[in-house]
DNA sequence: ACATGCATTTCGCAT
DNA sequence: ATGCGAAGTGCATGT
């Protein structure tokens, strides 16, 4: 539009070291309000320099794949990561009202004066288009991330928890296979139990329904489908709901209160 | 830090009326590398303003709450929803490194002169902790957003077109109840066949492994134990694994193939 | 509030 | 590439 945004743009772009790291790539550009040329090149660029870029603005949202979607008119904030991810954020929900998983191509373009953002994929054939009506800001930000998120409280600390301390399932119990392959999955947890009766555990980590009742229920029958003649079944779980334990007794399958 | 920044945001930070819809609330406002002071007010007026705030810098993070997690220093873009969505993005993954869903309270605060943000929800108790060694940015961005998202392919869509004509499942398939409720939950489709034979159908949009089986299985069990002396089930998807047509044939259940 | 299952689930791991 | 199950799953819907 007109000269100013740019000018602004320009004020607002800058670079910089970062500020505890001196070699870092580190560098953030930020255009306020940009004329459309402005914002593509500015996407563009950052699409290339592999930045995030991000982008403010009232735009549509087609989105042809797995499924199909049309998004009306509206504000969103518009998120290509370097990874070929994209994201599209309206103003509520955790979940991005359109996306793209990460390994699409991302590109910028001007369709009837207007930033466009082009996403798309293979296997499966997926594909996002947006068209910008009105683009208020656009932030090009190189990140640096070498952390790892150290996350506790998981189902594997659940099983590790149990193989250092069987008992607390029961007494006598051995657990002697993790991951145990059968027919239908893999079994968390296989052993003897104080009678030497072959046992199928399987954990989770919170509250469970009916789903993780028959899942243990599939690999009981799995293993006596494969041979051994009797099959004892133990869900581990802080809690269950009705339904659960209504498959549970309905199959003679136990169920052992822990938590994570 | 210096005033050079805090002339900066000012500069790059400017409310101005929607482009194309006069009424709209829309405004946004931009900080290019703002002290410390300036993005704690910023992002203050931005979560009491209903604006969804965006927050680019280097961090740290911590969780505690259904599990617990830490992530260590770096560059991340941190968006606060008015709806009490937080999201912490990494340059990678669709998926959040961190995040809470909404309905949590989020405050911005200087802890050692730097910012930091709070996350916490209660049922279940949840908080977020974010601290930053660095603010390279911060968007705050009023939003209009009315359009809902139409999407098709999705498994109510398949329902309704076997629902519009049966014999896709079998000639002389007649459904008659959808959503049916058993002990063990809700079966998608329940009819009769063409000998009156109670028929438990199994809905899934794409391919499927020994989860859908089981429980198809599930709700055919629940209605012979209610009483149905003869049920029949049938898995319903585009194709199926060969863990999942393991499961079918032990049970003597079947499989149609249909697209979404 | 709880139960239940879908989701363009995403993601990681094993085959 | 496909199979399989976990996830701090999120989310809508029904009770």
């Amino acid at each position: 539009m007109s000269s100013t945004h740019i000018t602004v743009a320009d004020v607002s772009g800058r670079f910089y070291p970062s500020f505890h790291s001196p070699l870092s790539m580190t560098r953030t550009r930020t255009l306020g309000d940009p004329a459309p040329e402005t914002a593509r090149d500015a996407v563009a660029d950052g699409l290339e320099s592999a930045s995030v870029v991000t982008v403010f603005g009232r735009c549509e949202v087609d989105y042809e794949g797995r499924a199909t979607s049309y998004l009306g008119p509206g504000d969103r904030m518009v998120v290509c990561k370097p990874d070929g991810t994209l994201l599209v954020h309206t103003n509520e929900q955790r979940t991005p009202v359109n996306w793209q998983p990460p390994g699409c191509e991302h590109a910028a373009s001007l369709r009837n004066g207007s930033l466009a953002l082009t996403s798309v994929r293979e296997n499966p054939d997926e594909r996002v288009e947006i068209g910008f009506q009105r683009v208020d800001a656009v932030v090009v930000y190189g990140m640096e991330d070498v952390e790892e998120l150290e996350l506790s409280g998981t189902e594997e600390d659940l099983r590790q928890r149990i193989l250092d301390k069987p008992e607390l399932i029961e007494d006598g119990f051995t657990p002697e296979e993790t991951e145990y392959a059968t027919d239908a999955g893999a079994a968390d947890i296989v052993g003897t139990d104080t009678d030497g009766v072959r046992t199928v555990v399987e954990l989770k980590r919170r509250r469970v329904g009916p789903t993780a009742a028959g899942q243990l229920r599939r690999y009981v029958d799995a293993l006596e489908r494969a041979g051994t003649e009797d099959v004892r079944g133990i869900l581990v779980a802080p809690s269950i709901t009705e339904g659960a334990r209504t498959v549970l007794e309905e199959e003679g399958l136990g169920f052992v209160s822990l938590e994570p």
